[in-house]
DNA sequence: GAAAGTCTGTTGTTACAACAACAAAAGGGG
DNA sequence: CCCCTTTTGTTGTTGTAACAACAGACTTTC
């Protein structure tokens, strides 16, 4: 896990030996969730911030009516609950949930915080990677409302497509959500957006069988047949 | 100026003796700019990270068929631009521009970060509320998501509304967007929401005037009536 | 391996919001 | 003060996406 751990955004830098007292430090403990819980349920506020070590984690909103809103995912290596632990006190607007199985690490950030103590040299080092990781997340909210900009379902798949391929460096990928939640990350109805993922395949703009999708021209070799 | 910055959220705790020393080792500098003008282009990196002492800042993307986004705006003592600014390189996807004519202080943010000193002692706490602040602007970046997750109109609006009611403290509360602007800020059309503006006003939800709004009953006592 | 449950894709209907076009009001210079 | 520009509010039409309902494929469980 320390192997891990050492190569994620927040603890770059950071040896693995010195992980140990800093996970100490950070009052620091693993736990495992199955697919379906919450972890962080909306209206409470959070000390703790987690690591995703396996598994994927879902940070969902649910209005009165039962409306629901993804805002977005974070796969192994990924962290979640940084911005509320950060603010203390500030209840969750959202509800963070397992999509699937999940190991987490949770740490106590407030206690990083609240207290100016710098005893543990790497202290310093974890606030500025929790700067980096607190920048990236901001980008990763900004993309999730560009992707939403476009008033047609079309435009928002392709706005979504679009930045998977970058991310995948190849066009083609796999999506980590389901219809019903791929809907809902973009704003959209499930069945029109089925809909318009058929029409979009008709016309040569992707291909895609379940999760997996290839965006390109109708013509380029079809890795996704047969 | 000093005054107004020890005031704001990044720089707390920050005597106003020491804040002189801070602004010198970030390189910080003062700038004019005049309605409408671009502060920071989409596409381009950015090392600064900017604060504003007077005036309005408003953060916005178009896409490629010139229909815009508008992210947020940035008021008096807030901050912008400091997710680019903590990832070095990152070419913007928005472009920032001022709302009204606007006083600002940049700052150069990137050295902070890349290099590792901690001569001045007030560094540390820098990051620290740079921190605070970038998780504070998270949460405003998913109230954004959230007010436009409701597929109506008037939902929209509400939702918006609420929180200004909120963050004011009062039923009663000015909005810092021109009809056009809200609506690129909530992803509708401008007619449709002048128009459900008109039909709320009819229902007694709200009540308005130009910018100022009353949310609340129709039978409170109008203070927008005369 | 049958049965219950979940997920996906399809169709048709309907409501709502986008769009276009215009009039009135407000603001800003000269 | 008048003219020009920008902003706001209104109307009518049209298109698109939400919604409801269902069939088939795929999972999971016992």
């Amino acid at each position: 896990m320390k192997f891990l751990l050492s190569n994620t955004q927040l603890f770059r830098g950071i040896g693995e030996s010195e992980i140990d007292s800093l996970l100490h430090c950070l009052g620091a403990f693993e736990k495992t969730y199955e697919k379906g819980e919450v972890i962080f349920p909306e209206g409470e506020p959070t000390q703790f911030l987690g690591v995703v070590l396996s598994g994927r984690v879902m940070v969902e909103h649910s209005d009165i009516w039962g409306n629901r809103a993804i805002l977005g995912s974070a796969a192994p290596g990924a962290v979640f609950g940084e911005a509320y632990a950060c603010i203390p006190g500030e209840p969750l607007q959202v509800c963070v949930s397992a999509m699937e199985k999940t190991d987490l690490l949770l740490l106590n950030v407030g206690k990083v915080l609240t207290t100016c103590t710098s005893a543990c040299p790497f202290h310093t080092k974890l606030v500025r990677n929790l700067l980096a990781v607190c920048a990236a997340k901001n980008l990763q909210l900004s993309g999730r409302i560009l992707h939403t900009s476009s008033k047609s379902i079309r435009g928002r798949l392709l706005s979504y497509f679009s930045e998977c391929a970058k991310r995948a460096g190849s066009y083609s990928f796999r999506i980590p959500y389901n219809r019903q939640q791929l809907a809902d990350y973009l704003g959209v109805d499930r069945s029109a957006m089925c809909n318009e993922l058929s029409k979009m395949q008709k016309d040569g703009l992707i291909r895609y069988e379940k999760n997996d999708v290839l965006l390109g021209e109708a013509n380029l070799p079809s890795e996704l047949a047969e």
